[in-house]
DNA sequence: AGTTTTTGGTAAACTGTTTTACCTGAGGCT
DNA sequence: AGCCTCAGGTAAAACAGTTTACCAAAAACT
């Protein structure tokens, strides 16, 4: 137990090689290492207990193999099922290959001071992975054209051409408008999310009331109200709808929260949920399937969603001399996840 | 616009000066600088647009400067107010000292390899506080003795002589119970923690317990349930005190989700809550204000603890190396939060 | 046997800071 | 005048790795 810790040097010198060696074989990417000396060298390692400094690894070409994960300051940004999963994908698909994840949060001076921008400059990270971005992250477009690497989690901006991977809203929207009416329904109320903001939203709705016009149903502008997110606002939203429609005979929500919101609503106008009104969900979230009736939902794979988006960006780094080519836009595919809340058409519906 | 970014050597040449002067303007802690030469020191540095790299400044003295947080592989961990309160409070304070946060998840995996040792030894951070601790977290031990900065957030580990900052759980249990028995009740129930895994649990039921006492009231053992500090559980744990005893006018419980939970089970009982029986919570999560009745509650300052640990453990960084002083052992206040879940013990209670 | 290629390895330059020890000129003191 | 102190600054040695260019010996060709 000598001074301090031990250095690249030391193991050199007690494997009696060079620092050269011993650094090719700490990264055996390459195999101009003989077997009998990487044997050596990676016993001496162990008898000093040699911890390479990560430190010191990034330093001579400016990567900390570090990515950032930026959340917008929401009240209660990670008191939420979404982000978590989203983070826990891209954890492990970080940490899988080597990298860390820094944990940034984007308040309002964090933007103002451009410190998303400080995060890649001082070398604190070689990416950024931003979660829960609306339209009024304005600031995004700063990255346009830019060949700094940051991915938009579960959002796209086409518009400014940054890289996204999100679940594969549209085809929600498809599967839904499908399941629905493969039931019979064609008096249809949908709750959607704040449209103003988040694309994904507007993406849902418009794909679903595509999809219903191809079924040959014209969804009434008044049948569709927005919600944000919340199981109140969801509650709030399905008494309006059956206020406009009282013969209605399903709902589909822009998430599951607002879904059971209905759930309430539904109650309190004397409709049981899943016997007289079909409820179709979205996201999948826990209480889904503890609910009563246990929600059926369009099923997303948050976990996916980050993971696949923390490898595309890995690639983005790794690719960044290369010419800077179009932006990813991938989608995760998503599924029907039926439990008991969609019920055929009642027979007492009113035509 | 050269190639690459600007190094502090670039500054010392456009601005004249020696390297060394740069350094010690980049760090005004020296007062070694006249006004003029940092003046002109940090006009360069604005007209390189120059941005001191993080890994090449942590590197001569081994500091990151930057924090782990780690937090156990719960199914949903970040799906919680009580760990987004409490990491929001940990990166405000590391934030305004200039400290970023990694995030970690302590996977079985990553514990049996030690990962968070590398943590430390590879200098990717210079302290860990680590989130959700329980008593099955026996590698924590390993810190025991170290001067390796650990801090254990909101549970407390005198067995191994760790850092924590808790809420105050004792102060907790005592204000339940004065406030309890100063509104007249003396038949009460009590949903405890699991207390074989969480020492906070244990904290708060026994000083509640004790606290009943000098007020001359002897907790039966058999009013004492334990809950896993879900709703759900809560709903259970309600129902067998009250089955165990009818004539019960007051429960406290050790959360408020499993608060909430008892709710049910006292509408299930023809009980209303806060009219026939008191509830009194603990936490102050956001849908205790929102609940019908809404909730008393004892309310703890997660975000303080996060902040409140956070600062110590800067300190204990900053103190390494001076001699190994005794752990500590902080506590964050809490205060009863009264709404109107806690009635006086009703006219016609059995006496 | 002589040349080329391959294999396995090394020396030295480089990454961008902090820090220690030293220097110089000017003013203050005896 | 001679010495001391101090303000303001600098040179150079860390820190702990990666990478490039080069080299010697052995193996594989002609």
């Amino acid at each position: 137990m000598g001074k301090g810790r031990a250095s690249i040097r030391d193991v050199a010198r007690e494997s009696g090689v060079s620092l050269t060696t011993v650094s090719l074989v700490l990264n055996n990417n390459d195999q101009r290492i003989s077997e009998a000396t990487r044997k050596r060298v990676l016993a001496a390692m162990e008898r000093l207990s040699y911890t390479p400094s990560r430190l010191a690894r990034g330093l001579p070409n400016r990567r900390a193999n570090t990515l950032a994960v930026l959340v917008p300051a929401l009240q209660n940004a990670f008191a939420d099922v979404y982000f978590g999963e989203i983070i826990s994908g891209i954890y492990e698909a970080a940490a899988s290959r080597g990298y860390r994840i820094l944990l940034e949060v984007a308040r309002r001076e964090y933007v103002q001071r451009k410190e998303y921008m400080t995060l890649l400059d001082d070398c604190s990270v070689d990416g950024i992975l931003f979660i829960g971005a609306t339209e009024e992250h304005r600031w995004l477009e700063e990255f346009h054209g830019t060949n700094k690497p940051m991915m938009i989690v579960n959002n796209s901006f086409e518009r400014w051409g940054l890289h996204s991977v999100v679940c594969d809203y549209r085809q929600a929207g498809e599967i839904a408008a499908d399941h629905l009416t493969s039931l019979g329904h064609r008096r249809i109320g949908h709750i959607c999310g704040p449209t103003d903001l988040v694309t994904t939203s507007e993406e849902l709705t418009n794909s679903f009331i595509d999809r219903l016009a191809t079924h040959g149903i014209q969804l009434d502008q008044r049948m569709l109200v927005e919600g944000q997110y919340h199981a109140e606002t969801g509650r709030v939203a399905c008494s309006e709808l059956l206020e406009r429609d009282p013969g209605l005979t399903a709902i589909f929500a822009g998430n599951d929260k607002m879904a059971l919101g209905a759930y309430l609503a539904l109650r309190e106008a004397g409709r049981q949920p899943g016997v007289d009104v079909a409820v179709l969900g979205c996201d999948d979230i826990p209480s889904a399937a503890l609910a009563d009736p246990a929600l059926s939902t369009i099923k997303m794979n948050f976990f996916e969603v980050g993971a696949v988006s923390c490898r595309a960006l890995l690639q983005v780094i790794e690719d960044r001399d290369k010419d800077v080519s179009e932006p990813i836009a991938e989608r995760v595919p998503v599924a029907l996840q039926q439990r008991s809340s969609c019920c055929v058409v009642p027979d007492n519906a009113v035509a």
